[in-house]
DNA sequence: GTAGTGATTTTCT
DNA sequence: GAAAATCACTACA
């Protein structure tokens, strides 16, 4: 089953923590084309402006303008002048708030993404980062405001049971003052398809 | 295994 | 002009 608009128009923890074991689809091509799958096992909510690490902690920019929008659409966007981040937008219209995918388990088309990541070898370094799953499953700017509904980019129920969820502080957002430890960082406890691994760091806890 | 650093360009100040 | 929701590579243990 494809998740809904509706899916996506709701409080974004609850978002973050429901998209974990849900299948992220990705079609293109002329004629059926390729299609890549992969099971998201790790997520982060970015909400609103007053959260210091979310793009829209700005305002509304053309950069930031979709996050403004309807939820259940794609948000992507350039990182560091290299890499594509893919986020899902949530709540109601007017308030920006999106939910950022950082790492899936690959499941169908593995071999076409391994060509997608330069040849690469090994499953867990496909998808295990929101610049790596982006670049695996063939996302870039094109496909910014894209409807999540389909048919190039949509996200799946198929009642797969992830494992534990725990949480933690987002990555890479230290400048974030207040918002800086926010445990609003969700994923597969023990996943090897994560994108970092628990440290000897005791603050993380069960969900 | 961990730590440090350069790549590259859009976006907003 | 500075910073950025990252990654890959190198050096070293």
């Amino acid at each position: 089953m494809i998740l809904p608009a509706g899916f996506y128009r709701r409080p974004t923890l609850d978002v973050a923590a429901d998209l974990i074991g849900k299948v992220l689809v990705r079609s293109g091509g002329r004629g059926g084309g390729f299609r890549l799958s992969g099971t998201i096992v790790e997520t982060e909510a970015y909400i609103g402006e007053d959260d210091l690490a979310c793009h829209a902690s700005r305002g509304r920019t053309a950069r930031t303008a979709v996050m403004y929008g309807p939820a259940g659409r794609s948000y992507v966007y350039l990182i560091y002048g290299m890499y594509c981040c893919l986020n899902a937008v949530t709540e109601d219209p007017g308030f920006p708030a999106a939910v950022l995918i950082r790492a899936i388990e690959p499941l169908e088309g593995i071999e076409r993404m391994m060509r997608n990541r330069n040849g690469n070898k090994r499953t867990t370094e496909l998808g295990s980062g929101p610049g790596k799953l982006c670049q695996a499953m063939a996302i870039d700017r094109d496909l910014n405001g894209a409807d999540l509904t389909g048919p190039e980019l949509w996200i799946e129920d198929r009642g797969i049971q992830p494992g534990p969820i725990r949480t933690s502080p987002r990555i890479g957002v230290d400048y974030a003052g207040a918002y800086r430890d926010k445990p609003w960082r969700m994923f597969v406890d023990g996943s090897a398809h994560v994108s970092k691994r628990p440290s000897q760091d005791n603050t993380w806890r069960k969900l």
